[in-house]
DNA sequence: TTACACCCTATACCTAGATATAGTGTCAAC
DNA sequence: GTTGACACTATATCTAGGTATAGGGTGTAA
């Protein structure tokens, strides 16, 4: 308990190849507090912060909003009362996640196949328009349950 | 070769759930422009209209950027001598969009367990911290090219 | 032929999410 | 004990991505 490594902000925004300013801006925020302050104010982060940085600019970049991002980091429950409505929350982003990876992975295979086919040389003048091939398939989507009626 | 659907820009945006003057937007932004104009100035849309918006919200979502989208939209050669760009462009992409999918299947698992954790009441006070689960497993990830050495 | 919903351009404004700057204090090494 | 890198707060500025408003034209149904 007591090899426990400790950053300076400085070299936790290094860490996270982020830069110092987004990490006080993240405290502001609520997002990310430091773990404590020295005598001289400085602040001491550990390596649990370093996790929820990482955790938060990846998350961006997955097209969550701080906002999403900090509800994601709070989903607990700390009585039976509170579990149903978090079980809810967590439901609910589950699902989202879920849509976003099926749209993600629907990318990939026309990513793959324009790839494929440039590769081949399949194609006369090389490679296909991805406007067409893409667009195709990320249709419909007639919402069982529409957002706002 | 007649049934071609078309839109008024306000049709369109209705049809996409997308406000009006966001329309306008992209068009200034060279993201979307209108299939043809009347001879009263009226945008004219037609269905490739409707799906290239589409693609469009739905990769917002996915954290894509306005200007990155345009490039997954023009992914395309008419010669062979721009093709090798094109298909290092599109494989790069690829790439991103397969980390993508990862990270949000880390979050689907860890999302996954806390619904059913919270279901079958296993955890005492109900719901577990997602802060710890969460972020284990989202780890290290030395970078094999770091992109600004 | 007027009324009403819709379109046009141009321009202003707004929010999220950072990023930079100014002025000052801390600390470790030399 | 001074110097250089780093920290602090407070405040200003920037970019992306919209959203709203003003002032005016269009189209169609009663």
């Amino acid at each position: 308990m007591e090899g426990e490594k400790t950053f300076t902000i400085g070299r936790l925004a290094k860490a996270a190849s982020v830069n110092i300013q987004t990490v006080r801006f993240y405290e502001r925020e609520g997002i990310l507090r430091p773990f404590s302050r020295k005598a001289s104010g400085y602040r001491v982060y550990d390596e649990e912060s370093l996790k929820r940085l990482v955790f938060v600019r990846r998350a961006k970049t997955l097209g969550f909003s701080l906002k999403e991002i900090n509800n994601l980091l709070g989903l607990r429950a700390r009585s039976v009362e509170q579990c149903d409505k978090v079980r809810a929350k967590a439901d609910d982003k589950l699902q989202e996640v879920r849509e976003k990876i099926k749209h993600l992975k629907f990318l990939e295979k026309t990513l793959k196949r324009l790839v494929s086919e440039c590769e081949s040389r399949s194609v006369p003048n090389c490679c296909p328009i991805i406007e067409k091939i893409e667009l195709d398939g990320l249709q419909p989507k007639a919402r069982a349950f529409p957002r706002k009626p």
